[in-house]
DNA sequence: TTTACATATAGACGATTATCTATATAATGC
DNA sequence: GCATTATATAGATAATCGTCTATATGTAAA
């Protein structure tokens, strides 16, 4: 994935909002559709490109689908984006507890 | 400047080829230009996004106006980003020689 | 297998955006 | 002042994008 494709996905109002949401817990589409003032099929759309620029994991339970944000993915894009365009200043990944 | 704008303002094909070629050197509009596939008009309104994002420092020089990559602040947006979507995550910067 | 529920997809539509041409502004030299 | 060069701005246009409604797909329960 390049740096382009990764600003363009994270560069969005809704898509940050449904990132913040299930930042750290899985969410259902329904959950995220009652916490977010637009419809579920646009909840859904925006889930389909974070989940095409691998933003998000989901898993099935049932008939609900839960999504979770990569984290991991998400800090790699912005080392990326640092590397190439700051390289003078270094970005490190530090896990934490 | 929130993360959305951030996101948006880097989030171009365009602007991130001008960020790569006035990102380690100064150089004059008409430069950049000579290395775009665009004309001059464009690249003067994707430098007014970039200038507005903060992302760009510019300096007159005569007739010419020199443009560089503000490092700092685009590691400081990738920094932001992460902070907020991936909180598990520690990204630290630290600057190179 | 029908019904109900959860999510995804299709298609339409308005808003935003990237690009262009034409023109304005700014700086320099004659 | 006038001409020249460099950059910015205005306005038009086509493409992209975000949102909606309508509908399809998938899963589970009756």
């Amino acid at each position: 994935m390049n740096t382009v494709d990764f600003a363009k996905a994270i560069g969005d109002e809704t898509r940050q909002k449904i990132m913040s949401l299930c930042c750290c817990r899985q969410l259902s589409v329904s959950e995220i559709v009652a916490q977010m003032g637009v419809t579920q099929p646009t909840v859904s759309h925006h889930l389909k490109i974070l989940r095409d620029a691998g933003m998000v994991r989901m898993e099935r339970r049932g008939k609900e689908i839960y999504y979770t944000l990569n984290q991991e993915r998400l800090a790699q894009g912005c080392c990326r984006v640092a590397e190439e365009f700051a390289p003078d200043i270094d970005l490190k990944i530090d896990s934490k507890a």
